[in-house]
RNA sequence: UCCUCGGUAGCUCAACAGGUAGAGCGGCCGGCUGUUAACCGGUUGGUUGCAGGUUCGAGUCCUGCCCGAGGAGCCA
């Protein structure tokens, strides 16, 4: 047997006999010429089987093949225009074949499938080409993620999962029993985090973050992954300086490593090549000024109507979706009313109404990806704060501790993976942006 | 929780005004030396989401329920 070789790998074997270990992902049969489609997981390649320069026995494998076979297959490698694999313009002359198993008649078709289908069988729809490029790229978003961050002086600092109280207390939590007593999933390590910097300067958590929300959009898991840095000494301008560092950072990073799978997916790369810092920063107020001149401007009733709003009140996704559609970079968005965000956000000077949050929306229509703040330092403000949104002050004595012991102005975001992907892969389904999705109405498979 | 749309073969869909449920793909059999979701011929394939009602007759009309999708609110 000749040396086994991975697809992604085959440029380097023109000319040499290689064997690959895969599966059929398709199969054209030509009477003494069949061409296999195989894939080995990092790409897909096509396999010529010629009748007359193959034995008999080899010939008639190839013949048993069915859809999503296991295979290990050997033979030649040739550059070849017309073949169309990823990547593209390698094939393999076929000299032996070994079928490991003959696979079952297959649901999945290469054509069109209806969402509900595919979601039943997202164990088997993540063989296909589209799934395979979003994931391949969901893998490098979160490999820029922890690249960036560790080689900018943060510190991975894991936070809990399993947490007594809410974080925000706005949104709905999973409840679950801790030997009698009531206890929650996370949806944010935020509050720990605040406690890390204390120890380590720069910390983010990264992992897992649950919401119980009846949220039945494109845009919303019950299950994602957020990444949160938390930064002492750092206001709100020093967090914008940061978050679009960032961004730009796993956009070209992608763009360099996975221009591949994103032309696969047919990604327009253009609007990604233009992020790079500065990003434009807008602040709430002037973002109520240009809807509300949309809004004159529009045609559609529908529109006018979707986009009313009054101050204090926190932008829906029609908001968000108009205001990007204006900028060509990601926007940011900084100084939401007070009453629209979290207890936790520091006060504008001098507009206490207002505070220092900024979100960052992602253009093309794909809205907020990072959410974050300047926090309160002042243990007398918190304290107030936590009165003024009806939250239990014993549970969060220790949150207010921080604040007693060396406080410092500090900030911090929470990055949403899935809707970074999204939006990186031009997809419009958070669902296919992470394995295994859980959504409102689904946790199988 | 609310609004809108949908549920017919393994999959994607069709079925006029209520009148014998059909096509493509897939599977199976056969043909083909350059296919790109191949093509050609044949063949296989149905409790029309569930329950009830109207009718000589219901996939189609009515009532209730179940399930899914898109959106709103909320959020990353």
């Amino acid at each position: 047997m000749a040396e086994v070789v991975r697809i992604e790998n085959i440029a380097r074997y023109v000319g040499q006999e290689v064997t690959l270990q895969g599966w059929l992902y398709n199969r054209t049969d030509k009477g003494k010429l069949q061409f296999l489609q195989v894939r080995d997981g990092t790409g897909f390649i096509q396999c010529v089987v010629f009748r007359k320069d193959v034995p008999e026995e080899v010939f008639a494998a190839a013949a048993r093949l069915t859809q999503e076979s296991s295979l290990v297959v050997t033979g030649v490698v040739r550059q070849d225009p017309r073949a169309p694999g990823v990547p593209p313009g390698y094939e393999l002359s076929v000299t032996d074949l070994k079928v490991v198993q003959i696979a079952d008649e297959y649901p999945i078709q290469p054509k069109e499938h209806g969402v509900d289908f595919l979601l039943d069988h997202r164990h088997l729809w993540i063989r296909s080409r589209r799934q395979w490029a979003v994931l391949r790229v969901r893998a490098t978003v979160i490999r820029a993620i922890r690249d960036w961050l560790d080689g900018h002086g943060f510190i991975n600092m894991d936070t809990p999962i399993i947490t007594p109280a809410a974080c925000e207390g706005t949104t709905t939590l999973f409840q679950t029993d801790y030997f009698g007593e009531p206890a929650y999933l996370s949806q944010s390590g935020q509050l720990y985090n605040e406690a890390n910097i204390y120890a380590f300067g720069r910390v983010y958590c990264f992992g897992p973050t649950f919401r119980a929300e009846k949220s039945k959009t494109r845009r919303h898991l019950t299950e994602f992954w957020m990444v949160e840095p938390e930064i002492a000494f750092c206001d709100l301008d020093g967090l914008m300086e940061i978050e679009e560092q960032f961004v730009t950072y796993i956009v070209q990073t992608c763009l360099r490593e996975r221009a591949q799978e994103l032309a696969l997916l047919e990604r327009d790369t253009r609007p990604l090549e233009k992020v790079e810092p500065p990003f434009p920063r807008i602040s709430y107020d002037e973002a109520l000024d240009i809807l509300a001149r949309i809004r004159e401007e529009t045609e559609d009733e529908e529109l006018r109507e979707l986009l009313k709003i009054e101050w204090g009140d926190d932008f829906g996704s029609p908001h968000e979706t108009e205001l990007t559609k204006r900028f060509e970079k990601p926007v940011f968005v900084y100084g939401y009313p007070t009453r629209a965000k979290a207890f936790y956000m520091e006060p504008w000077p001098g507009r206490p109404e207002v505070c220092k949050s900024v979100d960052l929306l992602a253009p093309e229509g794909y809205g907020e990806i990072i959410g974050g703040s300047e926090r309160i330092s002042d243990p007398d403000l918190l304290v107030q704060r936590l009165k003024e949104w009806n939250l239990p002050r014993e549970a969060f004595e220790w949150y207010i501790d921080l604040r007693r012991y060396g406080s410092v102005p500090h900030s911090g975001f929470g990055l949403g993976v899935e809707r970074t992907v999204a939006w990186i892969c031009g997809i419009d389904h958070l669902r296919e942006a992470i394995p295994f999705p859980r959504t409102l109405k689904r946790v199988y498979p």
